[in-house]
DNA sequence: TACGCTGCCTTACGTTGTAAGGCGGACGCC
DNA sequence: GGCGTCCGCCTTACAACGTAAGGCAGCGTA
């Protein structure tokens, strides 16, 4: 996980502590530990908040902390975001815009339905798993409108969604059932898949070895014996099946209108 | 965070304000919101805490609050509680305690296992719509172990489950995999089913009929056209059609082996 | 030079979770 | 009866949080 040189919160050698003083220290001794203090703009904000929840998990996240991440003072961040909730706004609106950038991903089908939807399933699927420990936020902020549903969230691609569905034989209420199936499963198996990957949340996160209380699964034979298949990660399979059976369904659905 | 001023302590008839007094007079002047004080053990503590949840949404829940519906400090609560975190692991554990009292719900299969898992999930759709507010927190709370999949956080549960399908002619893989599906399935459609029963925490209390917004929807004209549809109550329905399609698909994994 | 803007800092307040200890009543034992 | 012990709740206290309000230094412009 932290691959992002992280450990630079006990800031580095010419502190910038003490906040009477001169920040003149500061800027002359110049970019130490923190990125050199750039002007500060809301894409900075959004995406080391961003950083620091993929690093330390959605609770270690306080206006202070981040702000002592980029150099600042935490009501220095009220001057780009309007508070904490529109921040982690911001940043599920972040996590899935790599979505308008990743070349699998198709704004409208040129292969048929499936493969759009295949496209855009693997592409948030990949964009749930590069932040494992951000994704849930996707699931559990609210969205603006009831039927807006996660992780589509935005406007422009449930536009998008039921576009290429038109556009490609279904009818009005088949596009939006579909619509409706296609989130729900994204939903379901990314929450889970990526609970796998960085399930935290917690304050401490004891990684458990394996053998968690094996005693314990003495009342549970069946769990005990089916212990190694249910540790195994067979997640990128059961997408696939998942997803395929998923569009079989819609397939049906198109075709009885 | 407190965006929801929502003034949740004016109850009944006769306030007990400043916890600071006489709790005689509360408790002479008896049942009127609070419970007139009994004992106060855990399971209070626990279903005081569902209650407020599903009142007031969760971010509404603090020991304080919890401490004034019960008729006591907050820091009473300790002492049956060891923490804020593990009280509402124990909420989520309250939460689907009712499959336990569920009639309709079997703890093995007597009609096969596709009646067994029609009314397993049946069983749950019906506690996480019951609590719309307190749902999400099945999902999100970490599991206690990786294999333990919301909303089938038990272990009970888990080992019901592998048995009645291996009884039933799954072998150890499929299984496991018919685990997976079905968890991920109940876990998309609930979460987003509650999330249009009750996603807010906010007093705007607006059930908003339909005209939110419809300037905004001008840039999006496939949304604007399929409103109506998307605006449409279909829940039961596609939880139906999407549980028939997974054993189907259930009976097919099972055919293979 | 004066002035307003921009951008960040300082201070301060109310609220949260919870550690530590106090205190009164119930109860066993002499 | 008196007396210790314990249980159950309260009181006090603290650090950390989100954020309202205002300050102040450096700038561009007049």
């Amino acid at each position: 996980m932290g691959d992002s040189a992280d450990s630079s919160d006990r800031r580095g050698p010419a502190g910038r502590s003490a906040g009477a003083g001169h920040d003149l220290d500061a800027a002359i001794a110049g970019g130490d530990a923190v990125p050199a203090r750039a002007p500060l703009d809301r894409d900075r904000i959004v995406a080391a908040a961003l950083t620091y929840v993929d690093a330390h998990g959605l609770a270690g996240l306080t206006m202070r902390r981040l702000g002592d991440r980029l150099g600042v003072e935490a009501m220095s961040l009220y001057r780009y975001v309007p508070g904490k909730e529109d921040l982690l706004d911001a940043v599920v609106e972040a996590l899935l815009d790599v979505l308008e950038r990743d070349p699998d991903v198709l704004v409208a089908p040129t292969d048929g339905w499936q493969d759009f939807l295949q496209r855009l399933a693997h592409g948030i699927r990949r964009a749930a798993l590069a932040h494992p420990k951000a994704f849930p936020l996707v699931a559990s902020r609210p969205p603006e409108a009831p039927w807006l549903r996660p992780p589509l969230r935005s406007l422009v691609w449930v536009e998008r969604f039921l576009v290429a569905l038109t556009d490609e034989g279904f009818d009005a209420g088949s596009a939006v059932a579909a619509y409706r199936s296609f989130t729900s499963f994204l939903l379901g198996h990314l929450l889970l898949e990526v609970a796998g990957h960085g399930a935290d949340v917690g304050p401490l996160d004891v990684v458990d070895d394996g053998s968690v209380a094996d005693e314990g699964l003495a009342d549970y034979p069946a769990v005990a014996a089916l212990r190694s298949e249910l540790s195994q990660d067979h997640a990128a399979l059961e997408f696939e099946d998942a997803l395929e059976s998923l569009l079989d369904r819609l397939t049906l659905l198109r075709a009885e209108g």
